[in-house]
DNA sequence: GCCAACGTTGGC
DNA sequence: GCCAACGTTGGC
């Protein structure tokens, strides 16, 4: 089972959203980068995915949820009225994927970035790289294992 | 609000 | 195919 980390505000989605309706799977859509979209699409049922906070006043991993639908064509690409609209894809050849995430657990504490940065075991990971903008990203089971042991 | 780093676009 | 210009991300 691959396990993952995706990025996002939570003013927009945060762990908040997924733990106020635990049994309600939330659509992971709006990826406009190609490189995170050929992750989403690797994505499997089951698969665990931690919630990272960014661009607000607590940022860190705050939470775990699980992959409960494999990609699928992302529908607001389609729609005219969303920020997420994208005119160049055509609807026979969809150009972004989303994927459905479910609430599974909030960590005890949030990690903050300062001390993702301070692991060793971590320098590979794109997350504490200077920069670094990929929004959706693979964690090995070794750092998923180091990551939980701060919590 | 600032700004460095990055991905994308488009002219050539 | 190169690369400058541009828009966006995201920490501070």
């Amino acid at each position: 089972m691959a396990k993952w980390l995706v990025k996002t505000e939570p003013s927009e989605c945060g762990i908040e959203d997924f733990a106020s309706a635990p049994e309600k799977p939330i659509p992971w859509d709006g990826v406009r980068n190609y490189q995170a979209r050929n992750f989403l699409r690797e994505m499997k049922e089951g698969d665990e995915v931690f919630i990272y906070h960014s661009s607000c006043k607590h940022i860190g991993i705050a939470g775990i949820v699980e992959v409960v639908k494999n990609a699928y064509a992302d529908p607001t690409q389609f729609d005219p009225t969303s920020d997420y609209h994208d005119p160049k894809s055509a609807p026979e050849k969809p150009r972004w994927d989303a994927v459905d995430l479910k609430f599974v657990r909030k960590l005890p504490r949030l990690i903050p970035l300062d001390e993702l940065r301070a692991l060793p075991d971590l320098e590979s990971l794109p997350l504490v790289r200077k920069g670094n903008r990929l929004s959706v990203m693979p964690v090995s089971d070794p750092e998923w294992q180091v990551i939980l042991r701060q919590d």
